[in-house]
DNA sequence: TCTTTTATTTGTAAAATGCAAGTATATATT
DNA sequence: AATATATACTTGCATTTTACAAATAAAAGA
């Protein structure tokens, strides 16, 4: 049998090749560490800095030059915590999230596309595995230890 | 249910994450660019240039770069063509093979671990599933069309 | 022979990266 | 309270990565 890896790395490369045709929104573009970016910042809760370079495994020097595109871009806004003024804390602006909506919806057709070509019990399956996998990687010691 | 963006986007930064790490030789180490690189050039049979930038969805120029850094490197080797001479053929050194092993028996160790983590059958459905995917994302016409 | 196509490289300029060192605020120690 | 230490984030470099446009070089077509 094939090995594992195999299938993994194309399976991850052709989902990157996806990822980077998705972040077009209705006038800008975006890269795709931009486009996870304000996913994250939408999912998790008024998170600080720290958290979402963390959760993406970016260094947070990077990750601090990076907001600050995205607010030159006037995608995300950062402010200072109340309780705490060493945190910043994120959100995104109605352009910012009307962007990440379109990555959203983009991303979510070209799945549905990928799947049309399986049928229901396939789709079924493959979802399920999916999700398997993933609970398996957040147990795992040598992937995401301190990630979502 | 989630719905499939978040499955994918979650399992894909996860393997990400694995595939940074991995990428560390007996002495020297490279990064996960490079690795797909080497790996792309042992699976191909003597491929050229613009194949191996093709599958891998490289702009031919970067890639041209990212070649001359790998032979610096002394992990590739670069050679025209014999019957058309404005091709060159992309053949791994010793050194490069060396490096394509180590990285590959770390990705599949990772990848044991990770699947430890599931039953007998979990482990089949998963493998199974992956293979699907596969299949169904050669299939598609929003991802990955002119690659393997 | 002359033009066009194909494969690859270089020029240049912009963007992304990451370490070391900085600033600013909070917490701990004395 | 005063000083030291820790934490969150930013800036200064210096390197690497990227990609468009233009150049080179070889093959194919007219």
């Amino acid at each position: 049998m094939e090995n594992k890896r195999e299938l993994f790395q194309i399976l991850t490369r052709r989902f990157g090749i996806l990822n980077k045709n998705c972040c077009a929104g209705d006038d800008i573009e975006i890269s795709t560490v931009h486009s996870h970016i304000l996913y994250e910042i939408d999912k998790q809760h008024i998170p600080t800095m720290q958290q979402i370079a963390d959760t993406l495994a970016i260094d947070v020097t990077t990750f601090s030059r990076q907001i600050q595109t995205l607010i030159k871009m006037n995608l995300v806004s950062k402010s200072p915590s109340s309780d705490d003024k060493r945190f910043y804390v994120l959100t995104l602006t109605n352009e910012g999230h009307n962007m990440a909506q379109s990555v959203e919806s983009s991303m979510n057709s070209y799945l549905n596309e990928v799947f049309s070509h399986m049928n229901e019990f396939e789709q079924e399956t493959v979802l399920r595995s999916i999700k398997l996998l993933n609970n398996a990687m957040a147990k795992s010691s040598v992937c995401c230890t301190p990630l979502i």
